[in-house]
DNA sequence: ATTATTAATGATAATAATTACCATTAATAA
DNA sequence: TTATTAATGGTAATTATTATCATTAATAAT
């Protein structure tokens, strides 16, 4: 098992302990879960592979816990169209190297992270807020940028 | 009525005859509703204000009607994260000033459309397609930028 | 015009992700 | 060890959207 995991769950524990939430199994198991993939799960896949470290962690359980990291911030919830949410945990903190966009194939779901042009989208997009701020006196708290097209695979298919 | 609501709706009207689709008297209802106004209407306010002009229309002719204007592009769909589609008559082609991006409160789900920043954002954006489509060999289609917020109302009260 | 053909409709049922509820259990504090 | 409170799991409820299908309206053919 990779030793950067461990970390960003160290992480992860403490800062949920810190604000009085209790860290039980179920919990830990959702955690290990998302440390130990980059993929981006649905609700019901986390379900499943939480099953595998804590059999006894239902539905609700997981939907509640990831809601709850999302609040925390250490989960980044998002939708990609699908009719699902799609979950990620947040290794920002540590690894600053890993916050990337999305590429996302209409056809067959596949997502890809990027990180090219990163840095430049930071710029443009932390000005437009600046400005949006300023213009329209509305506090912004988060922004989406997200490409939909079609994977090499599927673009030969059609 | 102002003039530039019928010319669009002409423009929509001879688009959709001109691929094979009847223009009945609800999908006429449903253009119409869109037309008069730029809110962001969902499936369940557009059946409402459609009952309005055609009272038979139903909500499944609702959400048809509206998912074939999407794939014709004569209407953006969009997700504003509160769990419904929304619509919106693109009036794109006639006029361009139109293309806006979207502020959206999420306390309160007010959307303001700004227009600020848009020509460096499509720069960026269109320069990100294209490498993202080169080294990713990803043909992109389309892509979402919203910011999300606080609005000046419900800023005050929290 | 009248009829034949086909697209579109509306009512209802089905689907599917998420949320609410609530009695039971597990984690922490006393 | 017991009391307190948070968290849980199972199930039912909710809600937006889709599918089904017999009926109706719009167009084409005669």
């Amino acid at each position: 098992m990779p030793r950067s995991f461990g970390k960003g769950l160290g992480w992860c524990h403490g800062r949920f302990k810190g604000y009085g939430y209790r860290l039980t199994l179920s919990r830990q198991a959702i955690l290990d879960v998302l440390s130990k993939t980059s993929d981006h799960l649905s609700a019901e896949e986390i379900y499943h592979h939480a099953y595998k470290i804590h059999p006894s962690s239902g539905m609700s359980t997981v939907y509640r816990t990831l809601e709850l990291l999302a609040q925390l911030q250490l989960v980044y919830k998002f939708d990609f169209g699908d009719g699902r949410a799609r979950y990620e945990l947040n290794r920002g903190i540590e690894d600053k190297d890993h916050h990337h966009h999305h590429l996302i194939c209409i056809n067959c779901q596949r997502i890809i992270n990027y990180t090219d042009f990163i840095d430049e989208e930071a710029e443009l997009l932390n000005k437009t807020e600046k400005g949006l701020t300023k213009k329209y006196n509305f506090k912004i708290m988060k922004h989406i940028l997200q490409f939909y097209g079609l994977c090499g695979r599927c673009k030969e298919k059609k």
